[in-house]
DNA sequence: GAGGGTTTTGCCAACGTTGTATAGTGCTCA
DNA sequence: TGAGCACTATACAACGTTGGCAAAACCCTC
């Protein structure tokens, strides 16, 4: 027996289909008596509206997608977590989708998922960057991550540049003057490691060190094993760090099991600080200094820009946004034992 | 400019609509160079299908759900990650739903989502247990974990009573006698922390050693803070184990956090086990001693079972099956330094 | 070149919902 | 008491697609 339609529900209320529309949609006009007559059928029936006709019908769908590079990383996973959440208050379901950071599945995303089925877009782009971006429907996009590119879309980010100075100075601050870095990487699309990157030379060059490249290591991605094998490298080159300013929190983490498994003490001998507070770094050995970015706020933000954005009202339309978030340093064992 | 539809395909190629619905859908009896010029219109247009109307009229939406209690903890994040991964191969999208282990929202997701928009649902229940998942629609669902009660669904499911005892085994073995578990839980719905009890407890009968009810430890959840605290808990009582095992890694990881913490050495004084084999074990200090869980088999299976259900083939019917996945036991220094 | 079968295409209806236009109801106020 | 009005409910069309069916075009054989 296929599920009940408003007909259904109709019939048994003895209305028509449109007045138990419109007790759906909490049309104001209904009276009192009629409004309550429809709810029972509804109940009684177990009416649910069916998405697909509603949104064949409106151009609504009540989905928003969610594009991030990787679930596995719990940064990715705890914001994709906050959006579902934030979202969820405005009863929007979320799509949430990997892109595994390839370019053409982020390309293929933009351009086919955005033309149906889905009100708007929360993206986080890894490989993507620039105009490629810009291609593909009018779906409203909030991007996460600072703003690159001059493309119609709204973006929320920390500064990453700021706030990797900070961490650095920090480090500097500890009496540390042999401070590496670990996450650089070449791609002109990687941002985030350019602005990390940029905001650690910035701090050096305040401080008045120089700048050593064999004190800067370069990853493929950020996880665990990069980091060990970037900290590696670092420790058999001839100039030994006694600080690594690691650009995530997973790279840091890696950095740290190879520097214990090698007999390095940490904070004493190498102190390290990450980016982005992972729960995995309050509970790690030693606790973990790091960046921790406001990712409720960003997620709320995200998902409010994108409400004004698909909203009638006035802020519907109009130029790009860039939002700025807070973020702060933590500090913990992992630089001051 | 509203995206193109089959009528705006149809005018450019100079065809019928349902000559384009043919050539989408790969209907076999479509002349050869009709399709050429049909294809070549919905190049041109960038046409693509609009999935509401589709579903609309099929019944069938590409869209199957993913349920499960939370994002943030790796373990779901790294089966959710691979679910996506199994289901794209089969061009489906997931919809993956955070129920946070609220019993409220397990059963909404059950009674509405199931009746439309969704073609099949892989359910990870924390909450819900028994006849409660029987209601709501006849949408195909298959759920991770053991099958606990009698209702019409498929189960994929690692053997937890027999892997918890492999991994208490592994600590006796190591002379441990003083075995302590973390992660107990009262309600009657938390089937996999009364199996992985019930290993336990197995493990220690077969050995001989006494079942000491002040060496387990109950938690709320199951994530490094409460391993933190159940650990101190544990230190605090007269009786002090000489090892752990916790029901999860997070728990495992909060423990040897608190160990370490108050001076405990990991694993000389306390040898600690957990479960998931999540990464953050692989490069912890010390790395973690785990049950390793075949994830990858786990979503693969997961998503094959409910393309059965959904298929129009012969398997589409029939009673629920309970399906096995293998496991094994993962030591690191957690119990061998 | 006509008859029969096969391939290919076109028309119509329907999926379940909502927006628009409209009819009906009961009230207030002159 | 009737005109005017606000409120309430209804009828109908349309969203873009696909399945069923009929018509048209084609190919072959005799």
């Amino acid at each position: 027996m296929p599920p009940p339609g408003l007909k259904d529900v109709a019939a048994r209320a003895g209305v028509s289909i449109k007045t138990v529309s419109n007790v759906v949609n909490g049309y104001v006009h209904v009276a009192a008596r009629t409004r309550a007559r429809v709810q029972e059928a509804i109940d009684a029936l177990g009416y649910v509206p069916n998405v697909a006709a509603r949104q064949l019908r409106s151009k609504r769908s009540g989905v928003i997608a969610l594009a991030v590079p990787e679930l596995q990383s719990p940064y990715f996973a705890e914001v994709a977590g906050l959006i579902v959440q934030a979202a969820e208050r405005r009863s929007w379901t979320v799509l949430i989708d990997q892109t595994d950071g390839h370019a053409e599945r982020e390309r293929n995303l933009v351009a086919g998922l955005r033309r149906h089925a889905i009100d708007g877009l929360i993206f986080s782009p890894l490989a993507l960057a620039g105009e490629d971006l810009a291609r593909g429907g009018d779906t409203p996009m909030v991007l996460l991550g600072e703003r690159v590119w001059h493309g119609p879309a709204d973006h929320v980010a920390i500064d990453n540049t700021a706030a990797a100075a900070e961490a650095t100075r920090h480090l500097y601050g500890l009496g540390r003057r042999g401070i590496a870095a670990i996450g650089a990487q070449d791609q002109p699309s990687a941002v985030t490691a350019h602005q990390r990157l940029a905001g650690y030379r910035a701090a050096l060059a305040e401080t008045g060190l120089p700048f050593d490249p064999r004190l800067v290591a370069r990853v493929d991605r950020f996880h665990r094993a990069d980091g060990a094998a970037a900290m590696a490298a670092l420790l058999d080159r001839p100039r030994r760090p006694d600080a690594v300013f690691c650009f995530n929190d997973l790279l840091a983490l890696g950095a740290i099991r190879t520097l214990l498994s090698r007999g390095v003490r940490v904070p004493q001998d190498v102190a390290v600080a990450g980016f982005d507070d992972i729960e995995d770094g309050r509970f790690s050995t030693p606790t973990l200094t790091t960046v921790a970015p406001d990712t409720a706020r960003i997620a709320q933000l995200a998902v409010d820009l994108l409400a004004e954005r698909l909203g009638d009202g006035p802020a519907a339309a109009g130029p790009p946004r860039e939002l700025r978030v807070d973020h702060r340093l933590v500090v913990r064992e992992s630089t001051v034992g």
